[in-house]
Parts: structure tokens; sequence; C-alpha cells
DNA sequence: AATAGCAGTATACTAAAGTATAGCGAAAAA
DNA sequence: TTTTTCGCTATACTTTAGTATACTGCTATT
């Protein structure tokens, strides 16, 4: 599988291929996201948990990418019915399938480094 | 290889992972990239005929984006000693290889969109 | 001589993303 | 009874990303 093109799959089918990158993309972009995933690989946490977990973030954001992660169907959020209400967030199975995509996301950035070592500086990466 | 963490190895160097992954979505955001990686697919381009491949883009950004994909050893620049001068942008080794992390987000992307069929309107996950 | 193409840059702007700070209503702990 | 915790939201602001429009110096074409 994958983006393998031919002149005639390139013609024909690259539409959904598009579409997918950018669901892909939609899912993973925003400064938060990655954070919040890793905090949530071990298993469902509480919003006040992540939130002590990731230093920095302010609860706007916290709840901001957690909404959207919700709507993108990468993470669940349970609210159980006990007094006072206590809300759990995990990753749905098609969100922990993710990790996939940053495999490979490493796997490529780590050869990537070793394979411009010396011709770049990488602090300047991030220097756009 | 990959993210597989257990917890020795979460608390021993995944930092080295986390810079990877960081590196990766330094090459791929931005409105711009990936169509500008698409339009190199088949080799060598000009900057003229890159713009003219992507209706919408300005100048300024294409030129933007192409001395980022520069600069983090995506794309080579190669200006030609004729006269006029010709200048050709083009896949670095490396560059050609970030391939595999686009295979690994269609075939997640796909993936993704079979298994919530009917649980959300994939027209909103653009909406945040 | 005028026009068009190349490979961009300059300046000014709008829109989107992210931050800072404060606060809410309910319940539990001190 | 005051304080703290939970799970957020509201408002205002700054920063970053992207757009619009014009222009440059050079060469080639008409």
């Amino acid at each position: 599988m994958g983006i393998e093109l031919n002149l005639n799959e390139i013609k024909d089918c690259p539409h959904s291929f598009v579409m997918a990158v950018n669901d892909t993309m939609n899912v993973l972009t925003g400064k938060w996201k990655l954070p919040i995933m890793a905090s949530l690989i071990f298993g469902k946490k509480r919003f006040k948990e992540i939130e002590r977990e990731i230093p920095k973030i302010t609860p706007r954001m916290l709840s901001k990418e957690l909404r959207e992660l919700e709507l993108n169907g990468i993470v669940k959020r349970t609210v159980h019915n006990s007094f006072p209400a206590v809300i759990e967030y995990e990753f749905t199975p098609s969100g922990r399938n993710i990790k996939s995509v940053l495999d490979a996301m490493v796997e490529w950035g780590l050869d990537h480094r070793k394979m411009t070592i010396g011709k770049e500086l990488h602090s300047e990466q991030k220097a756009k």
C-alpha cells in the first residue's frame, strides 16, 4: 500500500490519499497534541491529571485540544455518573493506532539527523 | 524500532524520539509543504514551474517554504551557471525518504475514515 | 523599443494559533 | 467557615502564519 504512484494512479485516485494525509495532519498539528497523546499512552486520565503532567499548558488549550481530539475520533471522553462527576479521557482504538504514524516519524527523524550531520545545524530547524 | 516504550525506556531514552518527531513535524507543517513536495516527486523543477503547478500559492510563500525545506535538508537548490542562471529544486535523498512517513499517514488516514464512518462528519475535522 | 519571463524581495495587511488571567458552580477537606 | 479540588469557560491580548499587491534586475522575444 501507500502513496506509491505510477502515472495512472496519480490521475485516478490520489484524492483519497491527499485527504487521508490531511486527516492525519489535522490530528497531529497543534502545539499540545503530542504531549496530550503521550500522557494518554498508559491509559485513562482525568483533566487535571493531564494538566499536571504538561506543566506549561493552560486549561483553555487543554480543553480546546481535547475537544478537537474527541471530534476527530482520537480520544473518547467519558462522564461517570458519580457525585461529583468524574470525567476521563482515553484513546479510541483508532486513536491508539496513530502510533504507527509516530513510529514512522521517529524512524525518519532519527535517520534524517544521521544523514545530515555536519551539513546543517539542527537548531536552525526550528528557526523558521 | 519505533516508540514502543516500556517503563524503562520512557525514563531513559525518549528525548531523541521526541526530537525526531518534532523534526518530522517541522518538515511537514505549513500550508504549502505537501503541495510543493508533491510537485517535486517526479524530479527537478524550477521556481516558476512549481508556482504554476500550485495555482493559489504566492511567490512569497513559495520562496519561504522552499527556503525552509532547504534549511531542513529536504530540498536541494542548484544554480546552474548558464546565462541567465537556471535554478532548480529537487529532493535530497533524505527528503525523498519522507515518503515513508506519508505512506504511514495515508494508511492510518484511510483506516481511520473506515473506522469512524457514521460516527462523525469528516467535514468537521477541519472545523477547528 | 516595448513586452514578457525568470527568480525572487519588500511592505503592509488579515487571520489563525496560542497565552495570560480571572472566574464559575459544585463538593470535599481543613 | 474558609480553602482547595475538579472541570472547565470567558475575555482580552500577543505571536505566528498566511495573503495581497507591487516591484526589482536581468535576459529573451517580438
